[in-house]
DNA sequence: TCTGGGGTCCTTGTGCGA
DNA sequence: TCTGTCGCACAAGGACCC
């Protein structure tokens, strides 16, 4: 989807068509999630401060954003490829992979496809989407990006809207292109790249495989080496299983104690145990995210034999090791997960059932059921509670950073 | 300028049992 | 009983993606 959250919001602000338009974060901490294409002409982009953004676009309309909008738009979007092939693979609110292999004898070939897509998309969803088709995921994703718009400073010049890598085009497609085009290739591994003398991906297909493996280690001297000439022969996977759940939190400003802390170690306990529990999930693995006020960033975690999915036993595991972190510096953010995720069997031993084992799973259960009805800050931990409510963590609810209050 | 949130994957170091 | 080695799981950190 092009510009996907400012998109959706023009929907309903038809005044503000053509206009710099940024959806993210509006507090100090917040960064930019979406960045309409005149904004972009001012070096507007996602992942960017929102203070450094305000100061290079002032005119633009900051946005606070509707997470859960996007993923009901995003909802609506996936029906619409799923009355293509049943192979989608979704990699983001806005973005999926499609396998149409299998049915170009029903609705034609792949281009046509594309094409049939971004008709229903605009009349169905009112909303513009650029298709990339290629013989595997990784060209494919690359020609959608070419299918885009491109913001100059001058002006907007409007993309294709489907781009084509025919079978055998893959090296003139790619050997043009700038290094971090690849999937990959971040800030670190440019700066390694370029000490080899690798600027474009021509270069980097040239390049010895050794003296590539010297500098980035051999897994991804591999991976980047098969990527340069267009090899890439992973599978469109519909229905991918996540691998963690997990829940994290900057503050508006930074906290200092363990008291703290502790109140905020419960609220996101709380949030990652409803989610697993909704998975009907457990977590072996527990990890606890701590950033300094310094950006300096460290986890802490523990492995457990039983998969675990209840707020209590989240903190038991956890707040032993909040305890030993010392948050004197400052803390701007605590995060906790769970990985080693599997179904939880809740087969209790005498000994639990003599203690409060059996009264933990009611109790998330019947909470369960009161935030199904009456919704999810229909209840809380005691300690979230504040004068204005209960503050319950909800995903996505604070995607792109704290706000002012 | 000052850096979100939700993820995946990889590397390195370490502890432990065979 | 002690020591070296190997494989494995785990812990921690980092790079990267949208």
């Amino acid at each position: 989807m092009d510009a996907f959250f400012v998109s959706v919001e023009l929907r309903s602000r038809p005044d503000l068509v053509g206009q710099p338009v940024v959806v993210g974060g509006t507090g100090r901490r917040g960064v930019v999630a979406a960045a309409s294409y005149e904004a972009r002409r001012f070096g507007v982009h996602s992942a960017l401060p929102s203070a450094v953004a305000r100061r290079r676009c002032p005119h633009a309309v900051f946005l606070p954003g509707n997470h859960e909008l996007y993923s009901e738009v995003s909802r609506q979007v996936r029906t619409i490829f799923d009355g293509y092939t049943p192979l989608v693979e979704p990699l983001s609110l806005d973005e999926a992979f499609l396998d149409v292999t299998g049915v170009v004898n029903l609705f034609g070939p792949a281009p046509d496809i594309a094409a049939r897509i971004r008709t229903d998309v605009r009349k169905q969803v009112e909303l513009e989407c650029s298709v990339g088709v290629a013989p595997n995921k990784f060209l494919a994703k690359l020609a959608s990006v070419e299918a885009k718009p491109v913001a100059r400073p001058d002006r907007i010049e409007p993309g294709p809207g489907v781009v084509v890598i025919e079978p055998g085009k893959e090296r003139d497609f790619l050997d043009p292109l700038p290094v971090q085009r690849l999937w990959g290739v971040g800030p670190v591994t440019l700066d390694k790249l370029h000490v080899l003398g690798v600027d474009r991906v021509r270069d980097l297909a040239k390049i010895d495989s050794d003296a590539l493996a010297a500098s980035l280690g051999s897994n991804q001297a591999d991976h980047l080496l098969a990527l340069s000439v267009g090899a890439d022969d992973r599978p469109v996977e519909a229905g991918r299983e996540a691998k963690s759940i997990g829940h994290e939190e900057t503050y508006g400003t930074d906290k200092y104690t363990h008291q703290q802390l502790r109140t905020e170690l419960v609220r996101q306990a709380d949030a990652v145990a409803g989610r697993l529990r909704a998975a009907s999930l457990g977590a072996r693995t527990l990890t606890l995210k701590i950033r300094f006020s310094g950006f300096h960033t460290i986890t802490r975690s523990t492995t457990s034999s039983e998969p675990i999915d209840q707020p209590g036993e989240i903190i038991d595991v956890l707040g032993p090791l909040l305890e030993a972190i010392d948050p004197g510096p400052g803390v701007r953010l605590l995060g906790v997960s769970g990985s080693n995720l599997m179904p939880v069997h809740h087969q209790l031993t005498f000994d639990e059932i003599s203690e409060n084992a059996p009264e933990w799973g009611a109790t998330s259960a019947a909470i369960d059921e009161i935030r199904d009805r009456f919704g999810s800050d229909a209840i809380g931990p005691a300690s979230s509670v504040r004068g204005d409510g209960i503050r319950v963590v909800q995903k996505g609810s604070q995607q792109w950073g704290p706000d002012e209050a």
